[in-house]
DNA sequence: TCGGAAAATCTAAACGTTTACATTTTAGAA
DNA sequence: TTCTAAAATGTAAACGTTTAGATTTTCCGA
């Protein structure tokens, strides 16, 4: 492994100077044919591979994005983060995937390191929508842009879905089918997707003038055990809803589980919408409507938003997209 | 963002070398607490941070190291990696995380990035198993972890599961529930996990005396339509199984998606046990049988050998990790 | 007060690139 | 041929660290 080859070889090797490789390696022509040819005969023979750090330092760019996402198991993330790759890779940009387990500490600490490496921007879905901790990347100058988590105290380019009118489209499907005692299973009322699908909720029932009641309000946690046992309350409840609406995907499971134990028939007894497109979705009995997002699409502009920015270095506005989700209807809604 | 503070920067400000402002940053001892102290309020008041482009150059080496995937939507994936990152993020390492798409050109081109950036280890479940594309890593010198796929033409430490013997106990299972007309729905025969677990089958089906049927072996790749097919196929067969075994989790989505169409019954008319956890096991109904992996384990292990490989610059031998899968019996078995 | 070892600090040379600028070569016109 | 502009190539200075090895300072015992 006798120390990896560098230019200086690849010079020596093809008897030019190092900036005339340097000229072939960067493809900024003017080199003539027989010395390039030379030179690529050296390189190839030496097996040289030029040092991204040497460059990186001197260009004083990575090409590189870091990609920040509260939980890499949430099958959200994945698709949003492939969306992102694949516009990256077409952009000759790399990334750097980092989890953070719902973690404000572990987030600043990847926000430093991030820095340290010199990341050119950053797409984050932070777990702390203050964004305190992330200042930091926005007193470097770089690039930041927020998706499907809003962050408060400065302005970032930011991609949402439209939870409101997701959950407004919801619900007001389940009214026109005649449903009035209508359950919502929420999520934490302190992040956007928690916050938002509620008011749409809200929205919805206001709307066609349904009183809100309070004991078809269920509080969640976006976690699977909180829609169980969600389902699970509103069942014993005295005034059992005919629908319920559930405002993420993991809730989603943990309602469809309660629903079977409980032998509530699905789209017979309850009706039911989720929030976010599961797997089991269309093959359970009955297949479950939902409320889809286009998770690649968020990604592929959370990526374009983050180019631009990176290479636009006036200062454009703050940019917000808001992509609308999809009303899938399947069997588990039923008329009354 | 008039251009970030360089060490330099510091040493001006707290009046001292570039030298002992280094041995601060790395805690190496060696001074004054004054000066420390100095230092120390220097860079917070610049708001310093070291670079680590500069860093890693001139020590040879980036704490970071590549994990490369063939697809980040599987489940399977993100759970291995957030076992990897945890280890990692606990001995001071980071990763970058690539998906190849189960592409080998995508592949080979993230093996060159990677040695670019100068990742001291790669973690990979490569998309072909030859692994004639990695070859530069090897020559590189670079540490090598596979996990899940072996890599043929060299050596390389290995963190696999007993495919054979998981595949065996799940055949077992049902052969001893009096099943003899079991089917298999194979994974592609030239990877490691297709070809293994369609060896465990056989051996079952050999040890206690059951002929091998091949109208009962289908070949699927991976992929939940094949799947889908498989079961398909099964079903309208002359020789209809009263039991299926599947190769991999996606496959087994397809399978109960065609089960349920068909209305073929699971756990009445039909047996199943699916290789790998899927989310819905446990509340389909009836609950499924599986075989299950320890996915972060897999991952905190492939940490540590490639750890211990990039620091045991000696000749460690290859070394081999089995894993044994765990089969959880639910209730899509039943007696004959 | 002084000498000298130990501790603290500094100097300067890497690390492997890119790039502005200087120099040499080329080739076509006179 | 010789001249000249253009093309090709070379020189050397960064980029921001780490780290040997040199130098200075400190501190203690005599």
């Amino acid at each position: 492994m006798e120390c990896k080859p560098t230019i200086e070889d690849v010079a020596k090797l093809a008897s030019v100077s190092i900036a005339t490789v340097s000229r072939v390696i960067n493809n900024q022509g003017g080199v003539r044919k027989v010395t390039e040819e030379r030179i690529v005969n050296a390189i190839s023979e030496l097996g040289y591979i030029r040092s991204a750090l040497a460059r990186s330092m001197k260009r004083k760019e990575t090409n590189t994005i870091g990609i920040i996402v509260p939980d890499i198991t949430n099958p959200f993330f994945p698709h949003v983060v492939a969306g992102i790759e694949q516009k990256a890779r077409e952009k000759g940009y790399y990334t750097i995937l980092s989890s953070t387990n719902e973690s404000t500490i572990i987030e600043e600490e990847i926000v430093r390191i991030f820095i340290e490496r010199g990341v050119d921007g950053v797409i984050i879905t932070t777990a702390n929508e203050t964004g305190d901790h992330i200042k930091l990347l926005q007193d470097q100058g770089i690039p930041i842009v927020a998706v499907d988590r809003t962050i408060k105290n400065f302005e970032v380019d930011t991609v949402l879905v439209d939870n409101v009118n997701g959950a407004y489209q919801a619900v007001r499907q389940l009214i026109l089918q005649g449903h009035e005692r209508i359950a919502i299973i929420c999520g934490p009322q302190n992040t956007t997707p928690g916050r938002e699908r509620y008011l749409g909720y809200k929205k919805a029932l206001e709307e066609y003038n349904i009183p809100l009641d309070s004991s078809l309000v269920i509080q969640g946690d976006f976690m699977e055990n909180s829609g169980y046992k969600g389902a699970l309350r509103l069942f014993y409840s005295n005034n059992r809803p005919t629908a319920i609406f559930s405002s993420n995907n993991q809730m989603t499971i943990g309602c469809v589980k309660a629903l079977t134990e409980l032998d509530w028939k699905l789209g017979e007894e309850v009706s039911f919408i989720g929030f976010d497109d599961v797997e089991i979705a269309t093959f359970i009995k009955p297949r479950l409507s939902v409320v889809s997002r286009p998770m690649t699409t968020i990604g592929e502009i959370a990526f374009q938003l983050l180019y631009e920015r990176i290479h636009f270095k006036g200062n454009l506005p703050k940019r917000e997209f808001l992509l609308t989700p999809e009303l899938k209807i399947r069997e588990s809604c039923h008329k009354i």
